[in-house]
DNA sequence: TCTGATAATTAGTTTAGCCTAATGACTTGT
DNA sequence: ACAAGTCATTAGGCTAAACTAATTATCAGA
């Protein structure tokens, strides 16, 4: 009856658990992932995509509808998200543990998360307390496969007056990353928006500790905010 | 002049840099590693490993003398030794740092050996004060390539009345390892050799703690001493 | 010295994962 | 309603790494 009974599924490779999680954070929104976007995003050329795709619908980890795009089963989710668990909790480990910037802690975690057992996961996170959040404020799905969804609001979109939580930066490139702790824009910073310049121009704001600071529109799309009430 | 400036070697696959770590054991005491113990210690046919040979020498990282075996050249020792250094800083730190069984490490390095990065490791081995031995008495190399050579004896051929320091166990299995634990033999401990039974009947040795223990052939083979004046 | 056993190699296949070039399917503007 | 452009897919090829079956080299014992 039970198909993983049945047919024990091999273990997924390195480059299947690559796609899954492509998938994963393509389609997070709703919707289907596409062929270019999934090629984009693991910098293959479109056609090795279409390939992997016959496969992974073959095994049941997404639902494929030729020319439209793709979806995780169940199942792919699962398995999506068992990846995402060991990447932030691989990257709260390395800058918790052994002093690595948020900015160097994506590429050491992109490697290990495919080497890592399940054990050596579960006790990195019980020395950590079982932390919630990576270093870039994304949430951490919990062993079972939950994972906290927020509704955020990024900088870019935030009207002048408005007060913001920063609770996440979604990115991962070292240099932006070191930029923004430089200006003191990390997840748990209290900010308040003082101006917008027209044109998708600049955005002014003053952060919890009274400075203030000019983000242009490349970062302010990275900053995402909860709007609090302002105390 | 300098091959490895005109031809930028690409980064070793993982079985490059299994097969590397297999033919340093395998030819650590002199002389060469054959074909067929290649093929046993990766648990591969003997055709895949000819194959693997005709396309090591080619790189250079051995010397392939057919029908007779192959050896590692300066490159593809240095290789070696940088993967054996990453394997026992990964199995050191699991021990100390994440509460490992000294039986469980080498599973879970053989996995991460091919992951990590330098830098990981540099700041591991930072961590627990640059060990020099891993958790079963095996000399960790430097980052610089160079490792300890120490002339041990096995348990198995020493002579009653012999005092011998336990250095090391040539070992991985994780039941064997967790026994001899159980039994008090682990690195750093002193022993009295009592009695030998003959055809490679068991051994009797006075551990340090003053326990008798019996240890048949098969496990005093692993066991690599260092004769002590007993003091 | 020859013969049989053992070990190594060559030949040919398979699978995963990628590629480029060619073709086919949607979508959008006129 | 169709022509153009974009996007996806098919077709065909490549490399790494494994396999089995067949062949060849070496060595040891009679």
């Amino acid at each position: 009856m039970n198909s993983s009974v049945r047919n024990p599924s091999p273990p997924l490779t390195r480059s299947v658990e690559d796609y899954l999680k492509a998938i994963y954070h393509l389609s997070s929104q709703g919707g289907f992932a596409t062929t270019s976007d999934i090629a984009a995003m693991l910098e293959v050329a479109p056609p090795s995509v279409s390939g992997m795709m016959k496969r992974l619908s073959e095994t049941g980890l997404i639902e494929h509808v030729p020319y439209r795009g793709v979806q995780l089963t169940h199942q792919g989710r699962n398995a999506a998200l068992q990846m995402i668990r060991r990447h932030r909790i691989l990257e709260v480990y390395l800058t918790q543990q052994l002093g690595y910037d948020w900015g160097d802690v994506h590429a050491e975690a992109e490697q290990l998360e495919h080497a890592v057992s399940d054990k050596l996961i579960d006790r990195m996170a019980g020395a950590l307390g079982d932390p919630r959040y990576d270093p870039h404020g994304a949430p951490i799905p919990t062993a079972a496969g939950e994972i906290e969804e927020a509704e955020l609001v990024t900088l870019a979109e935030a009207a002048v007056g408005a007060t913001l939580l920063l609770r996440q930066v979604g990115d991962e490139n070292p240099a932006r990353l070191r930029y923004l702790a430089e200006q003191g824009l990390t997840p748990g910073t209290g900010m308040t928006v003082l101006d917008r310049q027209p044109f998708n121009g600049p955005i002014t704001v003053r952060t919890g500790g009274g400075d203030t600071r000019v983000v242009g529109r490349e970062l302010a799309l990275l900053l995402l905010c909860r709007p609090t009430d302002g105390d």
